[in-house]
DNA sequence: GTCATCATCTAGTCATTGTCTAGATGAAGG
DNA sequence: CCTTCATCTAGACAATGACTAGATGATGAC
């Protein structure tokens, strides 16, 4: 259908399209009229999919936190700490263009819904994988147990998809973080 | 000197101003223009500064780090691991507008002089405050330990600044992580 | 005191972008 | 067959980043 009037798929291609040059060059090189142009559609074909510019990143960004919360949920059904920390870091890196706007508020339409049914969806993922660990090794409270897990595996991949952790092994380094913090 | 042909301090102002706007909606929201318009000047002033708008984020991130660099200072030199920890947080979250781009490869001229410089003195900081750690209560190799605690402070800085721990006190959480990590 | 130098700022221009509008196309279903 | 509607086209507009040539005046040498 890549030569019809109607693309048949362009949404899909759009945000695919979308990711990879935000893990090239940031969200500021993307542009909805070189995306339209690589897909072969006019400037004003993405405002129907999208509505403007944030609403894309929005749909980004729900995808996102789609993907992370299907790559979480086996180590947290297993109720093992060490891998879900790994697996996160694991799909920062996988995904990076998604990654890159998840939590960029500036970026993104707090209150479309698809986005907060997905990032709800992963919230809980994490929550539930923290809530697990044995308590003897937790001497914090445990809502900010959660809160520290989070933002060490976060840490973690934000700062590795900066460039700022480029000679280290990321998913190692989730390793050792999960034992000397709950080791 | 405010009605001048000369503005007498323009960069300065042209900075703090960024910072301002980066804080409140975000790199994307600045506009060079608009910096211009507030300054009351005309639109080509600010490129005589920073050349272009990259150069102005990589201004704004060197100024930041050096700012980074004196805020820990302190509790470096008094071998606080815990202290450096707050402290760090404390500094994203009193300057927002400067950390939301110190680390945002994609929008820095990472060969920028001063920003290696300031880069580098920050970065020695952070390394010098976790190298003070009693080794017993390191359960992982020195240098895996150093990047996971940079991680975290990071981490809990960049969630809170992003929104996602917005009922949380950053501060508290950094004490807290310090004591889980290292305590 | 005068003058040359040069950092600083002005003013105009251009391509590009996001967004909006009206309308064309064609797929799907009654 | 024909209506409906999601999808896409096409044109326009204001705003922006970047570039250029030139005006201004602060600074320091003589």
């Amino acid at each position: 259908m890549a030569d019809s009037y109607h693309h048949g798929d362009l949404r899909a291609q759009l945000l695919t399209a979308a990711a990879g040059e935000v893990a090239r060059g940031g969200p500021d090189s993307v542009s909805l009229r070189a995306l339209a142009r690589e897909a072969g559609v006019t400037h004003g074909a993405p405002a129907h999919h999208f509505g403007d510019r944030r609403g894309l990143f929005t749909a980004l960004a729900a995808q996102g936190f789609g993907l992370l919360a299907d790559a979480l949920a086996d180590s947290v059904q297993a109720r093992d700490f060490a891998r879900t920390a790994v697996d996160y870091v694991a799909f920062a890196v996988a995904n990076p263009g998604h990654y890159a706007v998840m939590f960029r508020a500036d970026l993104l339409d707090g209150a479309d819904a698809e986005l907060q049914q997905e990032e709800t969806r992963a919230g809980d993922m994490l929550r539930a994988g923290v809530g697990m660990l044995p308590p003897d090794r937790v001497a914090i409270p445990v809502e900010q147990a959660r809160q520290v897990a989070w933002a060490i595996v976060h840490g973690i991949a934000s700062l590795y998809l900066d460039g700022a952790l480029r000679h280290a092994d990321p998913a190692a380094l989730a390793r050792a973080a999960a034992e000397q913090l709950f080791g």
